[in-house]
DNA sequence: ACGTGGCATTGCAACGTTGCAAACTGGGTA
DNA sequence: TACCCAGTTTGCAACGTTGCAATGCCACGT
């Protein structure tokens, strides 16, 4: 016996298909007895709706895409947290969808998370170019997260990448330090979230009267540990190495701090460290980072929000929305 | 100018409905002239398939669920990002779901995936007890991670985590250590899994010689590195502290390691300390931690082939399949 | 000229649901 | 008694796609 359909539930309960929908969807409207006897029909055959039929039928799904690099970076693991939790207040369910930070499959997925029949996309760019947002005919409404300025006509919500990043170094300014490196940089992405992050870095560094050097500012492959420990070891074999280091991301700090502990570096006495993202395992390391925090709920819920106006009205004007952070000051890098 | 369906690209093209579907879903049946036309017609519509009347008709959707208490959690990030890929190589998108923990979540959603339409599940229960698990008349098929035995008709897919237990505290007994302590119980969740690695844990103790003693057998609440914290803090309070500790997680581990760190304890000199998932943060933390390191790769791989199987033929026999572990040394619990 | 076989294309129906509007019911009102 | 209205229930059609089976077409061999 397969699945049962409004139809057996109907014939079960003496009544016609349409009553039986009725019971599911607008049980005020049906008749007490009615609707008890429709109710234990639909017990005894263990009815489900076909969503699918309920899907082609109302135009929507209620489900959405979040499509992010990868989703066991903290980073992104916690937003999706954030967002499936958001989701489902909202009666949505998240399919996730991962892009590895390959452009040519965030041009894929930006099309509908492979086509699923999403009502809406979350999507968190790595290296995207706005030129490649555009002329989407017929795809769901999407809302960007992160620093892809220029996009214009699609929704964005991120934090002040740019004033965070300035913020987090004028702090190591602030207490004293005098050669500070950037950590983070990805030159063969057209990653614009790491270019706000150094323009900030620089402001800072100007406005303390450091001048610039290029050698302090180290790209990286990825934004795993395993980059922040080659790129802290590179920085700890110039001449004159830095005094600290402000890592785009918390995980390339905390890979900073495994090698600075390698090479038998005190943090903070010797070299301070921050971070960014605020994740979890930052919280609990030894020194605990110093970081910027991006208020990760709000950013979600943000997002969400966004997406269901837009998805009410699409003809709305792109908007752009910003999320409040906050500098953290912990162990690496006190004051 | 609402979406363009299959109607609407069969106008433009001049041919029928049911050659685009075949230009679509099977192009080699199609003469070239004519697939090439109807492909132009397409891009110039800007044609995307109708996911839910495909599904609808074809009574699948290529979509399955992601069942699991928390997705920050590095654990089951990582595993959920083995099982996106595992997936898409099966043709699948994945949709994910957080339980918390909480058994009437896990209960509901056990029924698939807030009834979306889900192929099929991959589930990871925290306090599911067997019983709960049947009667599930027209649910999509089911497939249980973890140590959650006694289902019989359900497929579950898991590591030997009484063995893996056992492995991790000999290692302890072996290196010397006599005061074992053992971290991540929660008595107040009918969590096998825990009960599992407490097995094998008791096993080893015996095994060398050592007595239980259930003060050093700590309860948590979660399994969070804030767990991890109080728990160690506990034990460091006892008259007789451990000299080794061994948790059930790598977070609750690294929590340890930062409540050692706080007290000034050396880590490994003072205690040792073994974990357990074999998370990334855990691979870089100072000291980098020892931990068992189950096959996470595999884990989800078999996890998806099992769904596919039992997808194709629901009256298959429930199977337990067991995946590889291994015990990885490194500097938190040295040999 | 005609049948044959292979390739290409087509029409019909159905998947399960819900929007719409019509139809029925019973009791209260003019 | 005839009428009306609110409260219930119903039938029909359509959402967009694909399985099935039939039809059309053409080149080839006889």
């Amino acid at each position: 016996m397969s699945r049962a359909n409004l139809r057996d539930v109907a014939e079960r309960a003496g009544v016609s298909v349409r009553t039986v929908s009725n019971v599911v969807n607008t049980p005020d409207v049906v008749a007490t007895t009615t609707r008890e006897r429709v109710q234990r029909a639909i017990e005894e055959l263990g009815y489900r709706p076909n969503i699918a039929a309920r899907q082609l039928r109302r135009g929507r799904g209620d489900v959405i895409g979040l499509v992010v690099p990868e989703i066991d970076s903290p980073y992104f693991a916690e937003l999706a947290a954030h967002v499936v939790r958001a989701a489902e207040e909202l009666g949505w369910t998240v399919l996730v969808e991962q892009t590895d930070g390959d452009p040519a499959r965030e041009r894929d997925l930006l099309d509908g998370a492979r086509g699923h029949g999403v009502d809406g996309v979350v999507f968190s760019p790595w290296s995207l170019t706005p030129a490649e947002v555009s002329r989407r005919a017929g795809a769901p409404p999407v809302v960007m997260l992160g620093e892809q300025a220029g996009f214009g006509h699609v929704d964005r919500v991120a934090i002040d990448n740019q004033a965070a990043a300035r913020e987090a170094t004028t702090h190591l300014v602030a207490s004293g330090r005098r050669r500070i490196a950037a950590v983070g940089l990805q030159p063969h992405l057209s990653n614009e979230t790491a270019r706000h992050r150094r323009a900030g870095y620089r402001e800072a560094l100007a406005a303390g009267g450091l001048a610039v050097d290029t050698a302090l500012e180290v790209p990286v492959d990825r934004l795993h540990h395993a980059d922040g420990v080659r790129a802290m070891e590179a920085l700890l074999d110039l001449a004159e190495p830095p005094d600290a280091v402000f890592c785009f991301t918390d995980q390339l700090a905390l890979g900073a701090l495994r090698a600075c502990a390698t090479r038998g570096l005190r943090v903070p006495e010797d070299v301070a460290l921050v971070g960014f993202d605020d994740i979890e395992a930052g919280r609990y390391s030894v020194p605990a980072l110093t970081t910027v925090a991006p208020d990760k709920q709000r950013l979600a819920e943000l997002a969400l929000a966004t997406l269901a106006e837009r998805i009410a009205d699409r003809s709305l004007p792109g908007r752009d929305l910003v999320v409040p952070h906050t500098l953290v000051v912990r162990e690496s890098a006190p004051a």
